[in-house]
DNA sequence: GTCTATACGCTGATAGAC
DNA sequence: GTCTATCAGCGTATAGAC
């Protein structure tokens, strides 16, 4: 709390005049931008996008926040794990939610031609947003890379692999 | 320390007769497997292998280690970031290293046509790497996921991508 | 090699003056 | 809304008995 205090220029005890806790703080600071990734996969789930269109757009979006909002990510990225109590609840279920929206679009993509039907969903899922997650750290190490480019890259290493 | 302490069954004070200091016990359990990637990473650069059947390895060892030494992989990713001066320095560098070579196979492998040259090497390689580093926090909660079909998965998905 | 006792810095948080 | 003063708890680490 002294540390942060120093950032804004006061002392700790005044940063208790604006949050009830460090708790709340952190609660403050994640859950507004998590549920950013809810709602775009609310929109995304809601329209008429092919099951590869709907994938390419979340993928999108996750590129965009690692760059346009980089600290907030790794925030999020780093620091879920101190949540606690009903927020820290709250936290998994949005995570999840989202994963299993995620799942079921590759497993509907995978019936209509889309996606490898060989491949194991679980296991794609989890090395898609593995990359996604930890995208910001990478950003921050490159961050005159284009953004555009970096999108297409991720799209096509993501999707298509990184083979002939 | 008296978590860890009480893990072995000794009271806190008692560990200092063991390691010098909170930081030389972390040391001396994540520098010993973090040679293991190198070691690794040094008999796939001297073997006589493809580049594809180069990186197939490297992956294969980072399954391996994510299924047979999940704490211990946990430890190393979670907290490389608490290692302190000479010791920090040295694992940096060898995860530089690491990244570097893994980099290498890639690019000689684009000019003779197992990598696609479209891609951007680093990119690729932080997708891997990413997925590979974090597949222990999967394999945690997929203990019964058969471990050569996990390898061939992870083959499929992070050489040839998910889509058709 | 283990224990108890203890030092001491840092942390989150509160009380109360201004 | 900010400050100073202060507290209680926890963390690492040391001293010294056994």
């Amino acid at each position: 709390m002294r540390h942060i205090a120093e950032g804004v220029g006061i002392k700790a005890a005044s940063i208790y005049n604006h949050f009830g806790s460090k708790q709340e703080l952190l609660q403050d600071l994640l859950m507004l931008p998590a549920n950013l990734y809810t709602e775009e996969m609310q929109t995304v789930k809601n329209s008429n996008l092919t099951p590869r269109e709907k994938i390419e757009k979340l993928i999108r979006h996750h590129v965009r926040m690692a760059v346009e909002h980089t600290d907030t990510v790794a925030l999020i990225v780093a620091d879920w794990a101190h949540l606690e109590g009903e927020t820290r609840a709250q936290f998994f279920q949005l995570r999840e939610d989202y994963e299993t929206d995620f799942k079921e679009i590759i497993e509907i993509g995978k019936t209509n031609g889309s996606f490898n039907p060989n491949i194991n969903t679980d296991v794609a899922v989890f090395s898609i947003l593995s990359t996604l997650r930890w995208l910001f750290s990478w950003y921050n190490r490159n961050k005159s890379f284009d953004v555009e480019e970096l999108e297409k890259q991720m799209m096509q290493v993501l999707l298509s692999g990184t083979c002939i």
